[in-house]
DNA sequence: TATATACGCAAGTATTTGCTTGCGCAAATT
DNA sequence: AATTTGCGCAAGCAAATACTTGCGTATATA
């Protein structure tokens, strides 16, 4: 136990990312991140040491609760993870949309038949 | 078993985001993929099936051989998860900046000495 | 046609999750 | 001082992972 613990691990769960929405903005003590789940606190309590394992999260005691704040900045590697991606699928669309319209203006085309034919807005 | 099954889950796993990494610029045979990791056939076999449900992933036949190639616009979803706080972290950081020089530049500061101003370009 | 190749489909196992319940303790509240 | 509240620690458990080995089956190739 206690393997693998990185920032990607940490948000695939559903409920660790509901966390992290939770906090985002301002941080929440223990019990009231708890209180909006239907599990158990100490179930959160897991949650929210593995985000703190993984740096998504500081704790902050304050007299006998503790406030959990995001360190969303800590969310970066993943980030750049899928942007490295996404310029490359959205650049295949750009390329596509380039072609379909560029072979849409060919005046050599054959197709004269074009009873549906889908014009762009 | 074959619970949960999303793209954050999916990519939760290290080797399966080098594979996708491996078939992001084009299409690749799974004995090919295989054979860069030092798993059994099987064990990649699965990932890739995990791939696959959740989207990832499309398999081309040909003859005896599956192409697997990769849908990256099936990472939007996390994309979008992520962009959200990015901007919120990265608007952070610029109000930061920004207080900092604000503060830099009060004529009743102290400090007249400021040697590496570090200019936008 | 015999054989090698490229897989998929289990079955079996060790580890890791995600969750629960019970206990304990220190900081507020009465 | 007694009680309530906030929360950690730990044991126990079912389910999910991540692998492996063994077997079966098309499709190429010799």
């Amino acid at each position: 136990m206690e393997a693998r613990r990185d920032v990607f691990q940490a948000i695939a769960d559903p409920t660790r990312r509901a966390i992290i929405g939770m906090i985002a903005q301002q941080p929440v003590n223990v019990n009231t991140i708890a209180e909006k789940f239907d599990v158990s606190r100490q179930a959160i309590s897991l949650h929210l040491k593995i985000l703190a394992e993984c740096g998504l999260l500081n704790i902050q005691q304050q007299g006998r609760e503790r406030y959990c704040e995001a360190r969303l900045d800590k969310l970066n590697e993943v980030h750049e993870w899928v942007a490295q991606y996404h310029k490359l699928w959205t650049g295949r669309l750009a390329a596509l949309k380039q072609f379909v319209e560029q072979v849409e203006l060919q005046p050599t085309s054959k197709k004269k038949n074009k009873p549906n034919h889908k014009s762009k807005k």
